[in-house]
DNA sequence: CCGTGTCCTAACCGAAGGGTTATCTCGACC
DNA sequence: GGTCGAGATAACCCTTCGGTTAGGACACGG
């Protein structure tokens, strides 16, 4: 019984699916698989079971998925204990969706330290259903983007998610679904903001096409080659240049909340809680309606590591 | 960081000295030493130094031992959990000095076993400075001896230790500290019964022979060889037989207590609480008193079982 | 100043953990 | 009744763990 096998039968239990847990664990699902199978067997009790929709706890799982939490958590705080005790930086992890990391989380978080000090951020990517298992599991401190339920969540700000395409685009017959959808791999996140729209409007699959980043899809936009969605800040001065413009329809601009959600302040960490009062400064304001900090990112080891947990 | 790192620190640090855990867990003590030193290394700090008499905990070291001890002792709930649940025999560790784990306590567990059901019991031997450890971690749920400071422990019996020699042995000059003692691997521990004679009456280590066994050093006074400290009613046959007298000075034959100890109501094994209080009836006063089963142990695999845990 | 006790380190080794890819099994669902 | 999705399993690899013995560092007491 390994504290990495614990880890993955809580998250197993909390996701309600293994492949789930082997994505928010950045790892190959054979390999959360067997970490429970050398789990079922030290126990000698299947713990979870697949069983119709979704997979189910046995008796003896209710009980082990309460302690096996507590562990991991403990895990966690003893590590930052004696982070704590030797002065060493405060680390907070953060965890947001794919569109938002490229766009309004970075600049938040680089103000974030500027500000703070002596706080270390790393930033993971999830999909919004991982979100809550990685914060309750403390895999993470806080989560940014959509509200999360069951969490103390903050609304944060409100931004506009537009759609943008080049200035001669016309939406014609087949409505926003017969266009062609360039989209950051947020897309393939049905419960993501964009992924959402992608569903909404019934987009098919042969009409959309992902790129690596929003930039990339943004310059094929620009291009013609189709429409991508937007965080309108962060365009805006694209379209004021002429080199995109805002696809209008009754649907199209929406206004979405971002949050930032964390436990309740009894468990959460202490840059946590900095964080979420930070948030509501308006410095934090201001960087985060920013379109971009101007600075090229290859220039300088950033403040803020962004990297996918494993 | 693995569980058995954090065991290994927590133990280290409530014995205070690296070769007391190794021997408390039955290993060599570079195990430990290095078990200790990945812990270090894992977590950027000494935790643990050695300053003058015994080991200091360093700051994080401090903070590190109270979540470690919390996790080792959800990882032993865990594992009841799970049995319970599926309805296994719980298990009951009771740990106990040499000398009694050859006398008094297999009959008493036997007669407890017996009585109880469902219940697997399994005996390790431990010095007395270990078991007040083993108990606080959970490695064991009983410890049955001296009475342990710090430790809700209950007297259950008197017992009286005399010395037995051939009948005609007699205490030449030099006293007791001039004769032959025979004694059990227990005269190896100075916190132990037969130990805290040894060094009472300053007997030196030449004069001293340990047997594997008891019966071994009573066969060996039986013939003449030296005197040997015995449990006075284990050996009343012997006695009445003629085989063994008593040798009687004004210290010697002593009344002692025997205690069984265990962690406070809330936080002990149901197995535990019911030894303890199997322990109060006429039963088990009966077994204790009993100097043998007579049944011999190969005949039959025993209901207890005894092991030196790993 | 030299044994002695205690802790740490080195070198080695087997077993287990944890990762991968490829394949099998099995239930849900047109 | 195929097909497909999701979990389990197999085969394989590499790393880490946890154990051993042997030997070094270091404080302490005679």
């Amino acid at each position: 019984m390994t504290l990495a096998q614990l880890k993955v039968f809580v998250l197993v239990s909390r996701l309600g699916s293994v492949r789930a847990a082997a994505a928010a664990l950045g790892v190959s699902e054979p390999a959360v698989s067997q970490a429970l199978a050398a789990l079922r067997q030290h126990l000698d009790d299947p713990l979870i079971a697949r069983s119709g929709a979704g997979m189910e706890l046995t008796p003896a799982g209710r009980r082990v998925v309460a302690i096996a939490s507590q562990m991991v958590n403990l895990a966690v705080d003893a590590e930052a204990a004696v982070r704590q005790s030797n002065g060493a930086a405060e680390l907070l992890r953060v965890v947001t969706t794919s569109t938002l990391a490229q766009s309004i989380v970075p600049s938040l978080l680089q103000a974030f330290t500027a500000r703070a000090g002596g706080i270390e951020v790393s930033v993971g990517v999830a999909t919004t259903a991982e979100m809550t298992a990685l914060v309750e599991e403390r895999l993470a401190d806080v989560a940014v983007g959509p509200r999360l339920p069951g969490i103390e969540a903050e609304a944060v700000m409100r931004y506009r998610l537009s759609l943008v395409g080049h200035p001669d685009l016309r939406v014609n017959g087949g409505g926003l679904a017969g266009l062609r959808w360039l989209v950051d791999p947020t897309g393939t996140d049905p419960l993501s903001e964009v992924g959402g729209l992608l569903t909404r409007f019934r987009v098919p699959e042969s009409n959309i096409m992902v790129f690596a980043n929003e930039k990339a899809a943004w310059s094929a936009a620009a291009a013609g080659e189709g429409v991508a969605p937007a965080i309108d800040h962060m365009v805006a001065a694209e379209v004021d240049r002429g080199a995109l413009a805002r696809v209008r329809t009754t649907d199209m601009p929406v206004d979405l909340l971002l949050y930032v959600s964390s436990l309740e302040s009894s468990r959460r960490s202490s840059a946590a809680d900095k964080l979420r009062r930070f948030v509501r400064t308006p410095d934090a304001m201001q960087a985060m309606y920013r379109p971009d900090s101007g600075v090229p990112a290859a220039k300088f080891r950033p403040p803020v590591y962004v990297t996918l947990w494993s």
